[in-house]
DNA sequence: GCCAACGTTGGC
DNA sequence: GCCAACGTTGGC
């Protein structure tokens, strides 16, 4: 089983709304490394919820893939914001996961506490300048993750 | 609201 | 294939 990080911004997309809808399916991924991963995703890898462009930033729960390979419906949604005209109907250019809620940490992990924890190579997401979406988890890292989540 | 980082687009 | 222009992300 896999760790993997996952961001929205909350005013989008939050924890709270996971929990009252318990799956969703994870759209609107338009980067193609972040797709890369979103497609090696195997059923039953957890990952964090990261809140982004919010005060604070941080992990704010955890969840778990339970679908993988799905084609995301809003690259053919004309009404979407994440409609791709270039998407082959044939060959749709983005897929994508459905996730599960698992749970809400009490206090979460900021930003700041994961710049203090970990290095930019150990965790993606304290880099600078990083605007991946989805970005892979080490296990000893995802472990102390957890650890630190039960403390706050 | 600002702006650094950086991915994408399109002219050449 | 290069690279300037542009758009988006996301911390601050």
């Amino acid at each position: 089983m896999a760790y993997w990080l996952m961001k929205s911004e909350p005013d989008v997309y939050s924890i709270d709304d996971l929990k009252r809808d318990r799956t969703e399916i994870w759209d609107g991924v338009r980067n193609y490394q972040a797709r890369n991963f979103l497609t090696s995703m195997a059923l039953g890898d957890k990952a964090f919820f990261y809140h982004s462009n919010t005060k604070p930033p941080g992990i704010v729960g955890l969840m778990e893939i339970v679908e993988t390979n799905m084609v995301d419906p809003t690259q053919f949604d004309k009404s979407s914001k994440y409609y791709d005209p270039k998407s082959p109907a044939d060959n749709p250019r983005w897929h994508t996961v459905t996730v599960g809620y698992v749970e809400t940490f009490e206090e979460g992990i900021t930003l700041d506490q994961l710049k203090e924890a970990f290095t930019p190579d150990e965790l993606w997401v304290v880099r600078r300048g990083n605007r991946l979406s989805i970005m892979p988890v080490a296990d000893a890292i995802a472990e102390k993750l957890l650890t630190m989540a039960k403390k706050t």
